[in-house]
DNA sequence: GCCAACGTTGGC
DNA sequence: GCCAACGTTGGC
């Protein structure tokens, strides 16, 4: 099963926000970049991801799963856009921080590092272990 | 709030 | 198809 990381902000949409909206989850729309895109169209019912908060916080707050594959994104006619939709699956028992992940020497090929603004990543199996580790927290 | 880095757009 | 200009993102 593949691993993925989304990114919002914290003011705009927080795990909090996520969390509240339960089983049904959330359609993870607005996304404009084709990168983005290509990551959740490669995405599987059942896949899990981090939810990070960027700007501000600055962490991986938790852990979410795909429970709809990519259709079309409700907030545009567009038909290039397409999301999934995301639910909450359990919150980090102890955050981890960007600092943590740039000082570690095993997270240094993440994503989240290299190409700090692609908004939809892909995690290795190794990074998924080791950043769920850090937080104390189930996989 | 600033600004560097990056992605996208559009004129040629 | 190139690349300058522009807009957006995100760390600080």
């Amino acid at each position: 099963m593949a691993h993925w990381l989304f990114k919002s902000e914290p003011d705009v949409w927080g795990w909090d926000k996520q969390v509240a909206k339960g089983e049904a989850g959330e359609e993870w729309d607005g996304v404009r970049n084709y990168q983005a895109h290509n990551n959740m169209r490669a995405m599987k019912l059942g896949d899990r991801g981090f939810f990070y908060h960027s700007r501000s916080g600055l962490e991986i707050v938790g852990i979410v799963e795909v429970c709809a594959e990519a259709h079309q994104d409700s907030t545009t006619d567009d038909a290039r856009w397409d999301c999934v939709d995301i639910k909450a699956v359990r919150p980090f028992e102890t955050p981890v921080t960007l600092t943590q992940i740039k000082e570690d020497p095993r997270l240094q090929d993440m994503a989240l590092v290299k190409s700090a603004r692609l908004s939809v990543q892909p995690v290795t199996d190794t990074e998924w272990d080791i950043v769920c580790a850090l937080g104390n927290t189930k996989p």
